[in-house]
DNA sequence: CGAAGACTTTGATGACCGTCAATGTACCAG
DNA sequence: CTGGTACATTGACGGTCATCAAAGTCTTCG
């Protein structure tokens, strides 16, 4: 069974080389901590909250997952290069960084 | 250990709503398909073929990897709705349909 | 028909991932 | 110091994934 529906029009941005081994796997990296139902809505809220960043205490109720899960998956965001942390007294504030999404952004064409 | 360099400025998509459970799993799904090296540089290889697509037989020998792990991939990518193939009498044709890229493009906001 | 080529599917294996309970660590209030 | 709060880390478990060899399905050609 084969997928008839072949219309194509997006062009590959032209006068780029094909992507190298490591290129590829940094970017597999991020597309990675981006493949997660829970950290792509982890990573919205981040992001809707804006420069000023939001608590991660604020991150566990609204997506149902016990609070270690939670802090996983910001480690993974993180780590991606995603998001950033900044330790104010007790708790932890998130904001998106823009680094990563560029490449993403910069791989997908506009 | 907390990592003090976060500089954000990227606004989520405005007057949007966040994700919702189902849509944030489609997107995941596109995400995942994109998150291996090899898919990865498959589907840049498939997206540099154009219109005319590419065949089959032309993306093992590249990526170093055995044919029916080549063949695995392919599906990988046709299911998450970012390539389509065309069968010729003995070989297939693969080239990349615009769909779930435009849904990547969306989210991460131009 | 029979042989060969181009893919796909199956089965097996080792690695990785998401999840939580339990525990650890840092900070604040009294 | 004691208790409580906000996170992070550890350890374990079940599930999924990437990979290849082997076998199966089509299709073309003689």
């Amino acid at each position: 069974m084969y997928d008839e529906s072949v219309t194509t029009s997006r062009a590959a941005p032209l006068g780029s080389r094909p992507l190298t081994e490591t290129s590829a796997a940094h970017l597999a990296g991020v597309f990675g901590a981006l493949a997660d139902p829970v950290r792509l809505r982890l990573f919205d809220l981040v992001r809707r909250a804006g420069a000023d960043g939001i608590c991660s205490c604020d991150l566990v109720e609204p997506l149902d997952r016990s609070q270690p899960t939670i802090s996983h998956h910001l480690k993974v965001l993180r780590e991606a290069g995603l998001v950033g942390s900044r330790k104010e007294g007790t708790w932890v504030w998130y904001s998106v960084t823009d680094d990563a999404l560029e490449s993403v952004s910069r791989f997908v064409g506009h």
